[in-house]
DNA sequence: AAAACATATCAAATTTTGTTTATATGTTTT
DNA sequence: AAAACATATAAACAAAATTTGATATGTTTT
């Protein structure tokens, strides 16, 4: 049962429908999204954590950064995790989407200005096209 | 959004998720979730409270009764629940089980005993053979 | 190796939820 | 109509979750 109640506890606060939100199109660093959605670091840091330890979410670390995806690895949890996706509204999420939008943006460029010896940047080989632009 | 944070709520609690299991096989008044998780009265009264608010059960007046039921109208609402109802093991629920049956198996016969003027019980118009026992 | 960066963690402050005791409301039985 | 019942509600309190500001940890750039 304490998993269960993790999982529908990890769900009902807005900031963490958010970032799942934001994870419906792929992997984001805490950088992304702390941009995106327009809140502190620690904050950030925090329901990332809730995500994760209820299996929501996964990490994986390069360098200094920690990219977080949705875990699809238990079907129980991917459906909850697709309903949220379905039922918030995307006018919702709008503002949140444009941030990570104009983040990136600013992110991608720079790595053509600098390109040399600028190996480590955060999704480091993504040029101006690779950069990825939602909806 | 709203909506779907006070529903996902509703189900982060140990104590409603046992109540949504004991109405798995039906209809029950206050006093019988009271008797089956042995817990006072305004302590179930508050979280039944909670779980009517998301629109996951609904009550039905009858004399001086209040008989809950969960809501199975909203089709997502109704797979949440039947996932509780699945995911949540029978031994964690079985003690309120048996102190449900124990407590109906108490109300039924009186039923008979005082059978005459006595119209007025919760479930009333039951008798012994009539009283449901569960699993 | 120092500076800058990305993220995590901790402790204190705050907010939200849940619990309890007492009481109110309406119903039925006597 | 009084007493007994079933349930709700309110107020006070306790516990849990969230937020924030400060700091620690490890990484990369200079």
């Amino acid at each position: 049962m304490q998993e269960l109640l993790s999982i529908f506890k990890a769900l009902s606060d807005e900031t963490r429908l958010r970032i799942l939100k934001l994870l419906e199109h792929g992997e984001l660093c805490v950088c992304d999204i702390v941009a995106a959605l327009d809140i502190i670091q620690p904050k950030v840091s925090f329901h990332l954590g809730v995500l994760k330890d209820a299996g929501l979410i996964k990490d994986r670390k390069q360098g200094k950064w920690i990219h977080y995806r949705i875990d699809d690895s238990d079907m129980f949890k991917r459906f909850l995790v697709l309903s949220v996706l379905e039922k918030v509204s995307e006018s919702e999420v709008m503002e949140d989407k444009k941030r990570l939008n104009k983040f990136l943006k600013n992110k991608g460029p720079k790595a053509e200005i600098v390109p040399i010896k600028n190996k480590s940047r955060c999704c480091g080989s993504m040029t101006r096209r690779e950069v990825r632009h939602y909806d």
